[in-house]
DNA sequence: GTCTATATATGGATAGAC
DNA sequence: GTCTATCCATATATAGAC
């Protein structure tokens, strides 16, 4: 059975992503020495250079890597359906992916002014595809008269604010599954979209 | 004309909150340095430690002062009316509030695994005190057979990771007014708690 | 109250041995 | 590929002169 990279490899270089993405995420990318990652990992510092040329680099590929996922799994699903089922099949899927990943969503979100201003474009590119999605679905839901919402773009950063959210307070020990947090969150959106 | 601390205060010990502010929500707490919010100042990097111990005690003043301010803005405010001309009102506090600092809402948001355990608590306490009122008015209004939200703790936290996600993207020299967003976002909230 | 100077610690990154 | 050792820059905070 082929074994390919991932969060649990065994590989050096994943795990330097791995030790970086749950440190960043605890403490903060400036407050984090390469040194700090080191010692997570299990080797020491010089040891790091040989999977990145830079802590810069590091944080690019972390955030990357995220937003590439996100946007690799929102292809592959199919985009059958009204407005109304793609934007339920949306909010849904948002809350699953986001509460699955809570360090790579919180270092994609609370990073981003560490990045150069070259890389920082770089991701926002990758985001703003991502919003694209919703709003045209908006747009769509709006046209046919499912819809009513006085701005389609702030809509859909409104509805991307309120779902992150939930990244904010969800514990998987806590009293909801993943399906009823997605259900309570459905039914706002749906509702705060409605014509 | 008597002259309060405020924002332009000539006095250096509000002149450091408002530079520390200013390079704390550009940059991060984390990567500020002392010297730096001196130079912004326009003192040497000694002279901060007249105005405060350390600086973590700054992050906090900084932190309580918004909190603070937030929470005293809220306690002037009347409680009359029913609850659906409560949480409008709440709903365009909120927005015309946090658009008014920038800086402050970014920090506060963004900083809070900066603070020691201790003053971490501090804050937490005091926007726990905020949501409690948002919590309030769902309550009496899903009573009143006004609203219908599935979870009223999880409707506050949607209803107030929304709205403060208007900082994210709100220009002041932007197509739209302040009040025009208090409406857009107005309708949505409504709509979301709706029965 | 601000300055200069400094104690002390830690940071990112690199060189060269193994 | 990892180690040890180190360069060099910068950090927080303090001491004492003015």
């Amino acid at each position: 059975m082929a074994r390919t990279a991932g969060s649990h490899s065994q590989t050096t270089g994943p795990r330097v992503h791995d030790a970086a993405l749950k440190l960043f995420a605890r403490h903060g990318f400036a407050a984090v020495s390469m040194r700090q990652i080191a010692a997570e990992v299990g080797v020491q510092a010089g040891a790091l250079y040989n999977y990145t040329p830079d802590k810069q680099t590091l944080l690019l590929d972390l955030m990357r890597g995220h937003m590439d996922a996100l946007l690799a799994e929102r292809a592959q699903r199919g985009k059958h359906g009204g407005p109304l089922e793609r934007l339920e099949e949306f909010t849904r899927f948002h809350i699953r992916f986001h509460l699955e990943r809570p360090d790579a969503v919180f270092v994609s979100y609370m990073e981003l002014r560490n990045l150069s201003p070259e890389n920082f474009e770089t991701i926002e590119a990758l985001r703003r595809r991502y919003e694209d999605e919703l709003e045209g679905i908006l747009r769509d839901g709006v046209a046919a008269g499912l819809f009513a919402v006085a701005d389609s773009k702030i809509a859909t950063l409104a509805v991307i604010a309120m779902l992150t959210g939930v990244t904010t307070w969800y514990r998987p020990a806590g009293r909801l599954s993943v399906n009823e947090v997605e259900t309570i969150y459905w039914d706002m959106v749906r509702k705060a979209v409605a014509a």
